[in-house]
DNA sequence: TCGATGCATTGAGTATCATCGATACATTCG
DNA sequence: CGAATGTATCGATGATACTCAATGCATCGA
């Protein structure tokens, strides 16, 4: 791994081109961002947000996703964690159920980062 | 395997709520929208398309990618591969060197899909 | 308290992906 | 044409992710 050269270590022996410096996006965001997006980066995870946008409640019922997904309940389960993790989602549990909602504000902060 | 149930049939033998039918997000339209959430869930390609975006000529040599991002140049390649397939930049042979631009417009595609 | 139901976690299997060295292809220059 | 340089592809490897069966935990009803 000696040979791997710094990030910010620009050698150029020739270089064609003024140099794009200043890369406005450093390795630490990025690989925040990247979690953002990975976890928009599943079918399955993306018709749990469509079906939680759709619902006129503004929540719907694990019971009730398992079904439509057609997955199993295990890895529906899965899948509403890595949301919950990212911020996407939250559980809201009411006796035996969990009543998952949308966190629009997140949703808002990841498509602003690809403004232009 | 015979157990798995249609992804269409809703089948709840006590439904603890009003089912959330019309998930406008079939399981087809979802997976080619994954595929396009999956070129940004990377670290590497979120700062190349970083460095497109700044660049004030709007473009990018391959030669000017390596160094900065830290990555051997066939990652680096590889990357751009991907973004290109995903439609999110493309690339301009001069000779030796091949430029990369970015593609606003399929970005602006992605955040319209996320647009609460 | 006990059985049933809803949801989360664990463990294992399989697939996909990021990364790099080696190599092939393309272009330019002498 | 032959050497040098820039870029893409190939093959291998280690890491990560998706999926499900089995299991555990929490809650409700009898």
């Amino acid at each position: 791994m000696a040979k791997q050269v710094a990030p910010t270590t620009v050698r150029t022996p020739q270089p064609c081109c003024p140099s794009v410096l200043d890369a406005p996006l450093g390795a630490d965001d990025a690989s925040e961002l990247a979690r953002g997006f990975s976890a928009l980066a599943d079918p399955v995870r993306l018709r749990v947000l469509s079906m939680l946008a759709a619902s006129p409640e503004g929540e719907v019922c694990v019971c009730d996703f398992v079904g439509p997904l057609g997955k199993s309940q295990p890895t529906v389960s899965h899948h509403l964690k890595i949301l919950n993790d990212a911020g996407l989602v939250q559980g809201d549990r009411r006796g035996k159920w969990v009543w998952y909602s949308l966190n629009r504000d997140r949703l808002g902060e990841l498509r602003a980062t690809i403004d232009t």
